[in-house]
DNA sequence: TGTATATTGTGTCGAAATGACTCAATAGGA
DNA sequence: TCCTATTGAGTCATTTCGACACAATATACA
């Protein structure tokens, strides 16, 4: 972890409501501007970026515990949010990171303390509405922004390997699941749902194909055109039939083997 | 967790050397007589059957402690072994089986005691040589022993809910990566192999098919004809090709999209 | 010794999916 | 008016998939 939804006494007296030497951290995904983008913190400290992470309550879900953590920064309450990976090396150095926090909030914590322990941080991965996002930095944070995956800013600690594996699981996903429909708007054209094939596959597509493929899966509703302004054709626009999406979530979408 | 592989002194005094709140549970699967089977401990305290598990030391990996802690009940040291979940309601109910852990070791603790406390379960699978292991005891165990995955016996708490849970992480590795390596002997008749991709999918598979696409992963090498015994034709023995396999298992069996 | 039975190796066949293309239509810019 | 980027639609050869057929054969049993 490296941040914290809590109000600042927590890390003095954390250890007698909260679960100790465990952390959550959120790979928020969004997508903009025809790219794909994470919600990142900037820490006041050392202006690098982190991902935004909190703990858990002695008595909480860990799932509930990282809805919570998510709705803090970004103000969703429904939302996709899947548990990926447990990162759990013994050597993920925070020390460096927790005395430039400590110093920010003006706390003086001694070595012992549950927050200056070992932590190990479970990593969750959400797929969310740019637009319906009100971005909230926290006290420990300059800035709470969108940053495109494939072009990530400097980030503390391990936090750009724990943003590669959430795309690598995205990327299984993608094979036997349905995605995007919490990632656009609406109503979209083919090509920004081919976007996001992309970036989390991290190759091109054929156009035709992938329009083929995607259309076999009887989740999209074909809508009017859409006049973008641009000097081609106009695209048609599509949203997803809500039923047959939560369908093919739940059940997959094909049979391997 | 369950159990342990520490000195049960530890119990009283883990917390200076052991992470807190954090438990490792391992589902081992082996191959035997044409079925699936789960390393399980059945306690002493009131003889439910559970996961070998046990606890992560203050400055060791997750990973490393997982090995540890299989290598204590089975003896291997060189196994694939994989995080798939963390099991983290706050309900999972422990405090009745842990009375009768202590009551068994003859401890007493207070309600405070960090054995105590709530635990969240890291679950790893394995993938092992039936053959190879010796199944080990613990102080809190009468027994160590194989048990079929299709008929399992009370199980603890949530710890079926794990094995449902392994079973279902398996079934989507099936789809990138090959399988059968590390389960199986040097040599083995398709069938067996068949067999194990049966149980983890839970459905029959058409013994042609099968045959042909475990096949075109080019991961077998044919070996002799096999005279089991029994009134039919004698089927060919095949042994994986370690190179190749190795490769499948990092680069993927096919590109999906 | 001969026949029955279960299981194996091999192969067929149509349906479906895949990958690499082509080509006309068209929205706006030059 | 012509140019250009992009779209919608479609072609086609190849591969994969699912279901099934059939002969070969190792042993049991009559």
């Amino acid at each position: 972890m490296t941040n914290h939804s809590l109000p600042s006494n927590d890390l003095q007296d954390g250890s007698v409501h909260l679960l100790p030497a465990v952390s959550i951290d959120n790979v928020i995904f969004g997508f903009h501007q025809n790219a794909l983008t994470v919600l990142l913190l900037q820490a006041k400290s050392n202006q690098k970026w982190m991902l935004p992470g909190g703990f858990v309550g002695k008595e909480e879900d860990l799932d509930t515990a990282a809805i919570r953590i998510l709705n803090a920064r970004t103000g969703l309450t429904d939302v996709f949010l899947q548990q990926f990976h447990v990162f759990g090396s013994a050597k993920r150095n925070r020390k460096e990171h927790l005395r430039g926090v400590l110093q920010t909030l003006g706390i003086e914590l001694t070595p012992e303390s549950w927050f200056m322990q070992r932590f190990i941080t479970i990593g969750y991965y959400a797929l969310v509405n740019y637009e319906q996002v009100i971005p909230q930095a926290d006290v420990t944070s300059l800035t709470c922004a969108w940053q495109d995956v494939s072009q990530l800013p400097p980030m503390l600690f391990d936090h750009e390997a724990i943003i590669d594996k959430a795309l690598q699981a995205l990327r299984l996903q993608l094979n036997y699941q349905p995605i995007g429909y919490t990632l656009l708007p609406k109503e979209f054209p083919l090509k920004s749902l081919q976007t996001i094939y992309e970036t989390i596959l991290g190759r091109k597509l054929d156009r035709s194909n992938f329009s083929r493929k995607i259309l076999s899966y009887g989740i999209l509703e074909k809508k009017e055109k859409h006049y973008s302004g641009a000097a081609h054709k106009a695209p048609f626009l599509y949203s997803f039939k809500e039923e047959t999406y939560f369908k093919a979530l739940q059940n997959g979408l094909k049979k391997e083997f």
